[in-house]
DNA sequence: GTCTATAGGGGGATAGAC
DNA sequence: GTCTATCCCCCTATAGAC
């Protein structure tokens, strides 16, 4: 029974919480070790002792990351509500435009192509692209969307207008561009419940 | 009339056409000097007699990307198309998935806050939006579109789309996604034009 | 486990010959 | 105008002491 208290090493998650931080601000490549262990307040021993190297480490945080993302999205499903709804809500959740997705910043890496980061990534996406699917289809058969709609090409449709928003919000450098592209969704959306 | 020939210092331009590639390529930040000498074939002399250094080229050749953007993206509004169509000739626009696109491929970049830069990337989308938010109020004046539609949020909301698709499609590593959104938008405008 | 010191490689730019 | 040689700094990782 050696470890009954958690073994309270705070420089291990110490590490991983400055990665979270700085992948979200700066991404994979632009983010170097150094900055990692300033950031933290460790060494490189600690770094090297409980990771194979930058990569390993910023595969670690990406799952702690997926974990929260995946939380945070699941809230906007409140079976409480109407199918149609779960989707405005989908929209409407707040998002920080300037620092972009936190996974979806990462598309234009040289990362993203990366066998070991590739599919945490990819797989979270996945998953929002299977729930919304789901969410349309029931939509769908509530008589809230025209049952002409394909639900994936409406899903993968509504997840490129938040990572499109995200980045012409970083372009015009305004949160502006997300929130209109937002609402342009939610008009549609509304609109075409009427025509139902 | 000294250069009644144009000069053909080929060099100069050899520099500006490696570095469009490598832009779109490897964006900025991964575009070493190194590699563009290398790809253009010219020496550390001529990039730095031509230009000031790798910031000044990368502003030259994405003005010259900008032309290029802007032609091919006004083949689109063919006036002899009624607005709709116009519309739906833009999200059928050709495009390199995997590449993405070859300016909002920068988007996450640190060099997209750049003074200098950033004018030349964020003008264009708003070109973009201000076209396209001129198609829809053709459109809705044309009694193809609904009134209730603001034409700013859906020229912004089709802007992501593409931006999204394009990012979704690197995720995944596939072209598939950008396909998807893209149909997914246009069954929205082709439903929306029924109940109109 | 955690630290500092150090190494090897590449990034971006300058110097100066031709 | 174009070239090669060179510089300085930072990136990522390893070595080895504590």
């Amino acid at each position: 029974m050696k470890q009954h208290q958690p073994p309270k090493s705070n420089k291990r998650q110490d590490l991983i919480d400055a990665t979270k931080a700085l992948l979200w601000e700066r991404g994979f490549e632009a983010m170097s070790p150094k900055t990692i262990l300033k950031q933290s307040g460790a060494g490189q021993g600690s770094l090297y002792h409980h990771f194979e190297g930058k990569r390993d480490l910023a595969a670690t945080a990406l799952v702690e990351i997926d974990v929260e993302m995946r939380a945070a999205f699941d809230k906007n499903f409140n079976p409480a509500l109407s199918a149609l709804q779960q989707l405005l809500a989908y929209l409407e959740t707040p998002r920080e435009a300037l620092k972009g997705c936190r996974f979806g910043r990462l598309a234009n890496e040289q990362a993203i192509a990366d066998p070991v980061l590739n599919p945490i990534i990819s797989q979270l996406f996945t998953y929002l692209e299977v729930t919304l699917t789901k969410t349309v289809k029931a939509a769908q058969q509530a008589g809230d969307l025209p049952k002409s709609l394909k639900p994936k090409q409406t899903a993968v449709m509504l997840t490129a207008i938040i990572q499109g928003g995200y980045a012409l919000s970083r372009i015009h450098q305004s949160a502006e561009p997300l929130q209109t592209a937002v609402e342009g969704a939610k008009s549609i959306l509304t609109e075409l419940s009427k025509s139902t």
